[in-house]
DNA sequence: CTCCAGGGATGAT
DNA sequence: ATCATCCATGGA
């Protein structure tokens, strides 16, 4: 094993990795186990500085991949300056400075969100660790055993109930289509890169268990499409609450129009932000509620 | 126990 | 175009 380090100025490796964009990151010594691609890397934050632990062989280019992988060249001097200055915009802004959002691997990405329909960012992850122990192939960084998202075509040729057993649920049949509509050919994620931001989403919506959610996360996450904006409950909660307080319930379609109009070029990022921010600072979360008298009657036998 | 989660597909107004 | 319902599963 040997360790490489990369300058990473304005960045935050936790808030990244934990800001629901990405599922696969194991938490270790400090720092975080996981896969770029196929290549499994132990990564440690110190100050501006990551510290990379590699297996033998995989020396060379590594350093490239990971200032790709977590959009080390992004400007995000420019990307917050380019945010609309409100309350809310500056709070999420203040508290997710250094989070990036990172280039992932196009199935895999597209492949995890299908998953997360209806699902909490914890059971997302358990999905995708669930899908990756049981059809992806073993990997070792250190002692940390790790396994590589199986691709699509891996994926298409198991059986509905063999995905459920990965506690897909109804997920197991839209996952398995779309594997298989890539499996065949019939669908290049890679060739779609080409495409502007309308046919791009056009087409994921095309694929089972994508709609304009999802599509928009892919758009965003894999694909590079700053200003993509996913519209989940959480940001629905966000925009209503505080930037349609007192009107009467916006439709889906004004929320998109408003989004895409108020927060500019890199949406995406306030997007994220804001997502981050009012799920971290959600009071359900964490803090136990006081117990009121009836509850103290009730457990004081 | 209930409530809710990074929704989508389908069918009825 | 908007709305209701169903779809599985598990954390809080």
């Amino acid at each position: 094993m040997s360790v490489i380090t990369v300058p990473a100025p304005d960045f935050d490796l936790a808030k990244t990795l934990n800001s629901g964009q990405v599922f696969h990151w194991i938490a270790a010594d400090g720092g975080f186990c996981g896969l770029i691609g196929d290549l499994p890397v132990r990564v440690q934050q110190f100050e501006s500085t990551l510290h990379i632990a590699l297996s033998k062989g995989h020396r060379q280019d590594a350093a490239t991949s990971i200032r790709h992988y977590f959009a080390l060249d992004h400007a995000l001097g420019d990307i917050c300056r380019s945010f609309p200055s409100d309350p809310v915009m500056n709070a999420a802004a203040d508290y997710c400075r250094g989070l990036r959002i990172i280039r992932q691997p196009k199935w895999e990405c597209l492949a995890t969100f299908i998953c997360s329909s209806m699902k909490q960012v914890a059971h997302i992850r358990q999905m995708s660790q669930a899908l990756r122990r049981n059809f992806g192939e073993q990997r070792q960084i250190g002692n940390q055993l790790l396994h590589t998202f199986p691709d699509a075509a891996g994926l298409a040729e198991r059986s509905e109930s063999d995905l459920r057993a990965c506690a897909l649920g109804y997920r197991a049949k839209n996952l398995l289509a779309t594997a298989g509509a890539i499996a065949s050919g019939e669908v290049d994620l890679d060739r779609w890169s080409e495409l502007p931001n309308d046919e791009l989403q056009k087409n994921l919506c095309s694929l089972a268990g994508v709609g304009a959610k999802v599509a928009n996360c892919v758009m965003l996450f894999a694909y590079e499409r700053l200003t993509a904006f996913p519209i989940d409950v959480w940001i629905e909660r966000v925009l209503r609450e505080q930037y349609f307080a007192g009107k009467r319930k916006p439709t889906a379609a004004t929320l998109k129009q408003f989004s895409t109009d108020y927060f500019g070029a890199h949406g995406g990022y306030a997007q994220q932000y804001l997502f981050h921010h009012a799920r971290m600072t959600n009071k359900r979360r964490k803090a136990p509620r006081k117990a009121n008298r009836r509850d103290e009657l009730v457990s004081s036998h």
